[in-house]
DNA sequence: GGCTCCATGTAAAACGTTACATGATTTC
DNA sequence: GAAATCATGTAACGTTTTACATGGAGCC
């Protein structure tokens, strides 16, 4: 029996999937991992870098020092085998009940009391930032596509566009919902029928 | 200078938005805050308990005695008026970025190294609970609307409905991403064209 | 007799953010 | 010469989850 069945965590899977891909050091996993660039998931270098050694210690990855420019060693993390096939057990497994925490309908459900010309303006400085985010993710998937060709479900590129996809439907639905709040604002009441 | 000026969490808006519609228990709170009915926000009743203590001591809400069934006194919250305007002015502040962490992405993210057969299986399961959920948030809509007329934006049903929108909003993107997945999988390989 | 519902609290552990700390090389 | 980039780590704090603890009333 060798190795710890400590269980990994969700942060641990995600550098696992993301040196799956590519050797990294703990600097490059934290960059890719920064908000919103890494939009299924995020984490600071102060989690990576105890998480790599937790990690390690689990025989998941391994790391190699590396000639580099910090004042302690530089560090080359790779996924072992072992790493790998946990990664792929962990890959099917039921992800639960999400918690939904949404600090946006949070406020919403409080719109009542609030002064709507304020939360109008609010929400329509919200709508840029999502339409801004929908343009980058579109762009991002012309260029997973860019190479052209079929991309068969075990090719990286699939799993990255599925990904991305998530985050383009995410922000259209965002959208036609702020859209939603605003017209009802702009109106003063709720639309009768919104064809469902 | 009366009443602490030290930050409401976001949990602590939660419990305001609700006591504003209508004074509840610590037990009555916890109950709409769990897992999925309260499909905004998500907190346990060790959580709200302290909250609601810290509430108080920053004049946002207060208690009074009720006779009730359990070991310790029944205490039934209300907001004040301070919490009220507290609440107002919380509602239209900028909600800034979502960290997004999303389980069922990050496992889509390394999707190329897994079994297909167990992927499929594993999102069909997801795709049925998507479809009920969807299923009660639009029999809750109908509810709201029930009554007929129209819902003024200062009516606390109009917030409700923005509410529930958001939850029928995110549920028909989650099945529609999942049936891209799975109907990729199933193939072999991901849609050449999805009709941006 | 056992189970669920009511009703409140505390404690420990896990997870996440922000701040502290160090220091060479490259770019403006 | 100031700022950003590379590169790693620890510490303090805040939030969230899970577990411990108590006890009466009503239902099967």
């Amino acid at each position: 029996m060798s190795g710890r069945t400590d269980k990994t965590s969700d942060l641990g899977h995600a550098l696992l999937g993301l040196l799956a891909r590519r050797e990294a050091t703990g600097y490059d996993l934290s960059a890719r991992l920064a908000a919103p660039l890494g939009y299924f998931w995020t984490a600071s270098h102060s989690q990576v870098y105890p998480e790599l050694a937790r990690l390690e210690a689990a025989g998941l990855v391994t790391h190699e020092e590396i000639p580099g420019r910090g004042p302690r060693p530089t560090k080359r993390y790779a996924v072992t085998a072992a790493g790998r096939s946990a990664l792929a057990a962990w890959v099917v497994t039921d992800p639960g009940e999400q918690a939904d925490r949404d600090v946006l309908v949070l406020r919403a459900y409080s719109l009542w009391l609030a002064d709507p010309a304020a939360a109008a303006a609010m929400l329509r400085g919200l709508r840029e930032r999502h339409a801004a985010r929908l343009e980058e993710y579109l762009q991002h998937e012309r260029e997973i596509r860019a190479e052209g060709g079929e991309i068969a479900w075990d090719d990286p590129r699939f799993a990255a566009l599925a990904r991305v996809r998530a985050g383009i439907g995410y922000e259209r639905h965002r959208l036609a919902w702020v859209d939603w709040v605003v017209s009802a604002l702009t109106t003063g009441h709720a639309p009768t029928d919104d064809a469902n």
